[in-house]
DNA sequence: TGAATTCATAAACATTTGTTATCGTTTTGT
DNA sequence: ACAAAACGATAACAAATGTTTATGAATTCA
């Protein structure tokens, strides 16, 4: 998508660490301000909000070779709402913010890479919002594996409902409804 | 936010026409490219999109100064599914795709103005999405001024209950319910 | 200004969705 | 391998939300 040559390449990975977490482990808390993007090697990630009256709700899950990060309070620099956990033992890469400002700033193409990669993620949000309001959670539940392929033998029931925003027990009657 | 010369802003501008528009007109509509960024000189804007039941569902109303699009089908270049409709008598500022274009390649920081504009639109969505989960219709309606200042004298409730994604009937219940 | 339309509310009823509790199965961690 | 925990389904009931219809007020447009 980008111009971009091996040598620049080489400098801006070399800015990057691998870390693997085991099953079921916190990598970003609410709270903290977000200084790092995640990308996933191998394994799966899901974001969490927990609402006031404490009731965790599912916002995504992330898979292999996906960036994941609260985008929004990295780029704000503002505490996160989100957590980040480990589905699975997951292998990702992580990339500080300073590297990521360094490719802006020294990439040839960087600021175009950045407006390309909020771009993207801009249009998958928009897709989001659009299909909350034509689309049921039924109709949502039954093209889940066009967004997250597989999602049935990684992530258990309940978190699929919560990602759909309706409780577990209504999501079995809706599969039993057909 | 970006470094940007008189000499560059004036040549930018150059490049935009105004165009007036009645109450109740349609100035963007479904099935077609959307090739235009507006910005609301003076009026107000509803983003609407029609579901396979041909209801129609409020997705966004824009406002003076800020722009509106399609913006996700503007960059894909891809067909919109959105309409857009003025709900008064509506001044804008049409911004082509050529412009645009033009200053990403043309503008010192025009590749950073691009990444800027598509991050702060990333923030505005994915505040709303998480929203989505841990608010209440209600709790939303009670603050839509956040969002949409004087909202209530412009906009008939019908269309508030609209974007709420609930029924003018539910809307008006909620209001008694305190 | 006057007639037609749109709009907000209300009530009665139907449907959808959430809550609580139970049960048998599967999965997990030691 | 075993005990504990998590999981998915189900039923009965409660609460939330949608549907239909009606009515009077407000708004629009000729």
């Amino acid at each position: 998508m980008i111009d971009v040559s091996e040598d620049e390449l080489n400098k801006f990975l070399s800015g990057a660490a691998t870390k693997t977490f085991k099953r079921q482990e916190i990598i970003s808390k609410p709270d903290a301000i977000p200084n790092d993007i995640f990308f996933i090697n191998k394994g799966i990630i899901r974001v969490l909000i927990t609402d006031n009256e404490g009731v965790e709700h599912t916002i995504h899950f992330a898979l292999e070779n996906q960036f994941i990060a609260d985008y929004s309070n990295f780029i704000q620099q503002h505490p996160s709402m989100y957590c980040l956990q480990t589905l699975e033992e997951t292998q990702v890469v992580i990339l500080p913010r300073s590297l990521i400002e360094w490719g802006y700033n020294h990439l040839r193409e960087g600021q175009k890479m950045g407006r390309l990669i909020a771009e993207y993620y801009f249009i998958y949000q928009d897709d989001r919002i659009k299909n909350n309001y034509v689309r049921t959670p039924k109709q949502r539940y039954d093209s889940i594996t066009d967004v997250f392929p597989n999602i049935h033998n990684r992530v258990p029931q309940h978190m699929i409902a919560s990602y759909l925003g309706i409780t577990p027990i209504h999501l079995s009657r809706l599969k039993k409804s057909k």
